[in-house]
DNA sequence: CGATCTTCAGAGAGCGCTCCCACCCCGGCC
DNA sequence: GGCCGGGGTGGGAGCGCTCTCTGAAGATCG
């Protein structure tokens, strides 16, 4: 490991020193300077700025037991999604919201199981106040990572477990992919359309199977012909599209469970002559810009605000942090509302 | 800020008792037992088991000052095209050999120019042993900041003021964008191809004027009209193409400054009736896959390891870490080679 | 067989900071 | 005018670790 090679940066002792106070004074100013004399405070002030004082922040961490930085851990799979401009959205949030509480953003990036233990070593020793871990799969060992070093943790998006949350004791944020999901249907139900069909995502996503809860909610005796799986891409949004007409060739709208797949189905509908939205009514869900924007006609969707989730994760882990011992159970999760966009497709 | 609740955790103090030995042998044994013999080894290193000890990072920070952890500096303009894979694969390639390393990544997020203040204290905190900064243009404040703060640091891409590298005593990693252009033109050259255009990127980044010169190099006397500047974004690939058919409908070959502006040169010459390759041959630059592999016909490109270029950052930072104080100047900078890829393009 | 050398373990001094506590000084009170 | 109280200040004890230095062994040699 590296040596530091800026010189010697001056210590709180040294400013002290400069200001003619005691070293406790000094820290005292350097803190928010609450109890001590004005004109001490100004001198003490000058002192720092002469000699460009910065606090050590080891020496500080040592003492306080706080660190001032939050760990987010990002496993391969979704990370490699970064181009799916969804978690550019969710860390810009974080960054945002941690700034705002003087904290650091540490990455923890998981490539693979064997990587688990380097992040168990590094949320166990100490180096972030919590952690915040995103959309995690049933097999994942990161919960058992989190009940282990007990590191005060935040999921994005409700893990995928039945009890997860309540069990760790881990709030999560997500967004009302339920509520959305029904919003969207009860829209194309306004719209006159009766055989409404439903593209899901995959079903080790808690996003994707509460989408298809909140399609079923509206059309509780829906044909499960109407009801195709893809995996959130364009590509397999297009080939449900495909098996539904060849199924229902009467269905006359559909609810997507992204925007990825909607505009897959957009290809198959125009491929297959169907009109958007004459004929077929398309609905999306995410409202992600560079897809949303871009298909013709431009789509409805239902947007969710991701970025606000992000700095929500932050705002539940800082609760988390700040209520500490006192028998607190889990604060609530939270989940945001979602609204619905009306573009042209629907 | 926030307030550790994880249960007070073992120290090295606590170990050594149960292992029977003194403070100093168990923090030997942790840091790798040289010069201890082996039955206390194994009592530490079992004694460590049973306690589930961790060493405490910000005590080992305070007095061997280093801290393990690497800043990795990104301007918001930059961090924008995550959803280009280029900051995507450097970030993992920085991230993968830091762990080697044993560093950790703390992403430092630019938002405005009110940042920097945040920034330069951070780094000026001595939180971070050195910092990984992206293609800087001439007005940034950061090499300012890293002299004043006297930050170790590496810049990913040559930094756009000359003489930077020398002047801050700050290396960079860059790939060999002027032989790789070359080695297109050549290309093309020896398909037999006559007028060839070049489509450049913008005048403020170093790689797109060092890839007009590699297109100079090899053509000394090329007409002026046959460069077009674009801003590395598929459409002004498009609009570059129009002018360029409409300036010299007799081009025979087209290198552009990356990949997307060459899809976008591909939309328009397919609009124009023009045939790749037999009409235009194409050539574009960075492999960028999600663009490559999805064109018609498949993108004949210049290749770098931007994954590479990533870990070689890190490499050259330890570097300068490592050599520390003997008046040593700035390391050599590290220009990475290209490869050509040959598609059905050119 | 004693003197010198070589290991290897332990004692102890900090690293730079925070925070508890003792102390001082001054105003207000009896 | 002595006494109490409280705001302000300084002294000093650590936080958990590393690392130098001392000293006790055992190994080697004349």
């Amino acid at each position: 490991m590296p040596e530091q090679t800026t010189g010697s940066r001056p210590t709180l002792e040294a400013v002290a020193a400069r200001a003619g106070v005691s070293r406790a004074t000094a820290s005292r100013v350097v803190n928010g300077g609450a109890g001590v004399r004005p004109p001490l405070v100004d001198k003490v002030r000058q002192a720092v700025e002469e000699l460009g004082y910065v606090p050590n922040q080891a020496a500080r961490t040592l003492v306080t037991r706080r660190n001032g930085a939050v760990a987010v851990i990002i496993a391969e799979p979704e990370f490699r999604i970064f181009s799916d401009p969804f978690f550019e959205q969710q860390v810009r949030g974080i960054s945002r919201e941690l700034t705002a509480y003087d904290s650091q953003l540490v990455l923890l990036w998981v490539e693979g199981p064997g990587d688990y233990d380097r992040i168990a070593r590094y949320l166990g020793g100490g180096h972030v106040d919590g952690a915040l871990a995103f959309s995690l799969h049933n097999d994942d060992e990161l919960p058992a990572i989190i009940r282990r070093v007990q590191v005060p943790t935040v999921f994005g998006g409700r893990p995928g477990w039945p009890g997860a949350a309540s069990e760790l004791a881990v709030p999560y944020v997500d967004c009302d992919n339920r509520g959305g999901a029904r919003e969207a249907v009860r829209h194309l139900v306004s719209l006159g359309r009766r055989h409404i069909a439903h593209i899901a995502g995959p079903r080790d996503q808690t996003s994707a199977l509460d989408r298809i809860d909140g399609y079923r909610d509206v059309l509780l005796d829906a044909d499960p012909e109407l009801v195709r799986q893809g995996d959130f891409t364009a590509d397999s949004g297009a080939r449900a599209m495909a098996e539904l007409l060849d199924r229902r060739p009467d269905l006359d709208a559909v609810f997507a469970a992204n925007d990825l797949m909607a505009s897959g189905a957009l290809r198959t509908l125009r491929e297959r002559g169907r009109r958007v939205p004459q004929d077929v009514a398309l609905v999306g869900f995410d409202d992600m810009a560079s897809v949303v924007e871009t298909t013709d006609p431009a789509l409805t969707t239902v947007r969710q605000d991701i970025e606000g989730m992000g700095r929500l994760m932050v705002r539940l882990l800082m609760r988390v942090l700040n209520e500490g011992e006192p028998g607190a159970g889990a604060p609530a999760s939270v989940i945001t509302p979602t609204t619905l966009v009306r573009r042209a497709s629907a």
